[in-house]
DNA sequence: TAGATTGTTAATCGATTAACAATC
DNA sequence: TAGATTGTTAATCGATTAACAATC
């Protein structure tokens, strides 16, 4: 059932929601496919589609009821109920997702942060617990997190990646630049800043010549 | 010509070339188009059309030249020539993000931050200027960088995103949780960090299930 | 030459868009 | 009822995959 929805829409899900919050703060109680369609530069049919994937609809003449719209889609996306995330990798992306108040407010609690090095255990700045790795194999035989967050530097990358799989980690998000291996089972997604940028300037470039 | 490349295509790219430095250290001349859609989980056929794309090609029986590889693929992605780029909001994350290293593995110089807050600006633990926004329009009209990342809160980004597109920014690599609205020749990537976590996770439910 | 591997053309698959019927 | 808007079915478009010819 879950796999119905394509897998592009299921992208574009999160920026509908965003848009959506934008309007609820405003006032706003109704929406039309066209509306959204204009706003977010998408065409109106694709929106119809993209909702009905998963909401209960909307109502001719009057839209989308707002609300209902947000409950949808926070319910698809899992934003209600919380899951348990770690993370590895206490350097300054590490310590800047632990304290991201984003996770949070997408369903996520990551409950603690791991990292080798001595000067980076203790509390970070939002007070999360950052312990030695060595922690880790007993501290998830009680909480269980299957989402793991990876911000090790790339020479320790796939020797930690290895590391959280065997002690229950199923989902990870990775920052390193380095091509990570992992058993059927796992699924990785790979996050690299740079790389984005890297593409948005390809097509900057690729706009400038049309000009 | 540049937009003969798919969209997904170019997505890829970055890909095969982790892959490729990873097989380069590790002495490796030649690679096939077999190998490589094995180690990254792809289609064979996918790899030799996405690599024929931007590449001057293999040879049959002997395979691609990984070196030769890895300078196209450097060259398609803009790696060699280095872009300057100005990010504003020395936050956690802004300040993680300008002194991240990956930026200037792919050709991203950034040149500068910029930050409203007197307490946040001055240097950043790797040396970079952090300076007040009123600065920037001068500064910008003497440095004409065009790439911009913006990690302010989000309350704030679509008021700073409009500064940076006023003061000659055509893309924006957009860290706030914001619907943002901007002129038709600039274009913006929205990356949310929480936003892929949330579809890693529903992926994996979807693999739970399955089983 | 035989075999491995590339590159290309055609077929398939999936996603988007267009046309239109259903409904309030 | 007329008009606006949703939802669906069919057509188009683009990307992936399969089949195969070219080449070293």
């Amino acid at each position: 059932m879950t796999n119905e929805v394509s897998s592009n829409t299921k992208k574009r899900l999160p920026f509908y929601l965003e848009y959506l919050n934008k309007i609820k703060n405003e006032g706003q109680l109704n929406v039309s496919s066209k509306a959204i369609a204009i706003a977010m530069n998408l065409g109106e049919v694709q929106v119809r589609k993209d909702l009905a994937a998963v909401s209960s609809g909307g109502r001719p003449k009057i839209g989308y009821e707002v609300d209902s719209l947000i409950r949808d889609l926070e319910e698809y996306l899992g934003y209600k109920d919380t899951d348990d995330a770690v993370l590895f990798g206490a350097g300054k992306l590490g310590l800047a997702l632990l304290d991201y108040p984003g996770f949070y407010e997408c369903g996520f609690n990551i409950i603690a942060g791991f990292d080798v090095d001595k000067k980076k255990q203790g509390l970070s700045e939002s007070g999360k617990q950052i312990f030695d790795n060595s922690k880790f194999p007993s501290f998830n035989k009680k909480y269980k997190a299957k989402i793991g967050i990876l911000c090790v530097p790339d020479s320790k990358a796939q020797e930690v990646c290895n590391f959280m799989v065997e002690n229950g980690i199923e989902a990870i998000l990775n920052f390193a630049q380095a091509h990570l291996i992992v058993p059927d089972n796992v699924i990785i997604k790979s996050e690299n800043l740079a790389y984005s940028l890297a593409l948005l300037s390809i097509e900057m470039k690729a706009k400038q010549h049309k000009k």
